[in-house]
DNA sequence: AATTGGTCCAACCGCTTGTCC
DNA sequence: GGGACAAGCGGTTGGACCAAT
């Protein structure tokens, strides 16, 4: 499947080419190749990626050795589809975050920025683009929409400093264009309808057009509801506290599938509410440390402490 | 059975960011 | 301060798969 490995070297183990050279590889990996991969990563750990590629033995270039050490071979990955849990924490944080899929990912354990951003830009697109056909609210009264959902209650400063927080393309800072050309209206509380969301809405323009998912997640949410995804006021959904502990169905902690040998885990308990893992991705541990904290990330914090008034959110901000 | 078009996803590319000297 | 290098990140590509025709 995919594309195909290169012709693997047969006569010369080393891919060594006449010239003295190594010729690195491309495409698809082998077994062979992940089998080194591997085991040197299990027993000696990561260090430079280059040396990675180098001491293991792999005609690969070092950038390709992690990402197929993060996105394939991490022991702690998780397989298969996404449970609706996991879709619906995606769209939360889409919402929150835009296209920030090392920062979702980092909050979905065993998952990889790769995985979420493809499985956003196939299964969740599709379903909004097969449910964002121009409902006769759109072109009638405004209707209340459930985007930004996070964002929705910060203040006017916290936005400004949001704003000017990074030139990201997210969702983002895309609704806060908007919220700038169409102002941010007063927001009612609703809290009481959407399934008990603590949310409140945006108030999209009667003119406002049905922009695509590449503009965030404005007057698109909602659907998602009607879709299913949100409903059932009773789902619960345990966000991890930014750390890196695997979450199963159930919410406890995955160790199972964890080598001890494996420089990428994280020990954490649910106890350490100060400590900040942004980057899950590769394990490396952000700790909070005040005002060292950055920008990003304290947005981010603000935002999920906002989370915190989402009733099927059972998030432990502590 | 063959063809076609859509979907999925692993992997690559290029840019940005961080770190070291 | 700035150049070099490594790592991180998001966007894009390309090929296998699969359903429809």
């Amino acid at each position: 499947m995919m594309r195909k490995p290169d012709p693997p070297a047969k006569s010369n183990p080393t891919n060594n080419n006449s010239n003295g050279a190594t010729k690195l590889r491309k495409g698809l990996w082998s077994p062979e190749e992940d089998d080194k991969l591997m085991s040197y990563m299990l027993n000696n750990g990561q260090g430079c990626w280059s040396d990675v590629a180098r001491n293991a033995g792999l005609q690969r270039c070092g950038k390709s050795c992690r990402l197929r050490w993060i996105n394939y071979l991490r022991p702690d990955l998780k397989r298969g589809a996404f449970s609706p849990k996991e879709e619906e924490l995606i769209l939360h944080l889409h919402s929150i975050l835009g296209n920030r899929w090392s920062q979702i990912a980092a909050r979905l354990p065993g998952r990889t920025d790769n995985e979420i951003k493809n499985f956003w830009n196939s299964t969740v697109k599709k379903r909004l683009k097969n449910s964002s056909s121009p409902s006769p609210n759109h072109s009638g009264s405004p209707e209340p929409k459930v985007g930004m959902v996070g964002l929705a209650s910060l203040n006017e400063q916290e936005i400004k400093t949001m704003c000017m927080d990074s030139a990201s393309s997210s969702s983002l800072m895309q609704g806060l264009s908007i919220s700038n050309q169409y102002d941010l209206l007063p927001l009612p509380d609703v809290s009481s309808g959407m399934n008990g969301l603590g949310s409140r809405y945006f108030h999209q323009p009667a003119s406002f057009p049905q922009v695509g998912f590449g503009n965030g997640y404005y007057g698109s949410h909602g659907m998602m509801m009607e879709g299913g995804l949100m409903g059932g006021g009773g789902c619960e959904i345990f966000i991890p506290p930014l750390e890196s502990t695997s979450i199963e169905e159930n919410g406890t902690s995955n160790n199972n599938a964890r080598n001890i040998s494996d420089p990428y885990h994280v020990h954490s308990s649910n106890n350490d509410v100060n400590k900040i893992n942004s980057d899950n991705a590769v394990g490396s541990a952000i700790y909070w440390q005040g005002g060292n904290m950055k920008m990003e990330e304290w947005d981010f914090e603000d935002l999920m402490k906002d989370a915190t008034s989402f009733p099927f959110l059972d998030f432990h901000a502590e």
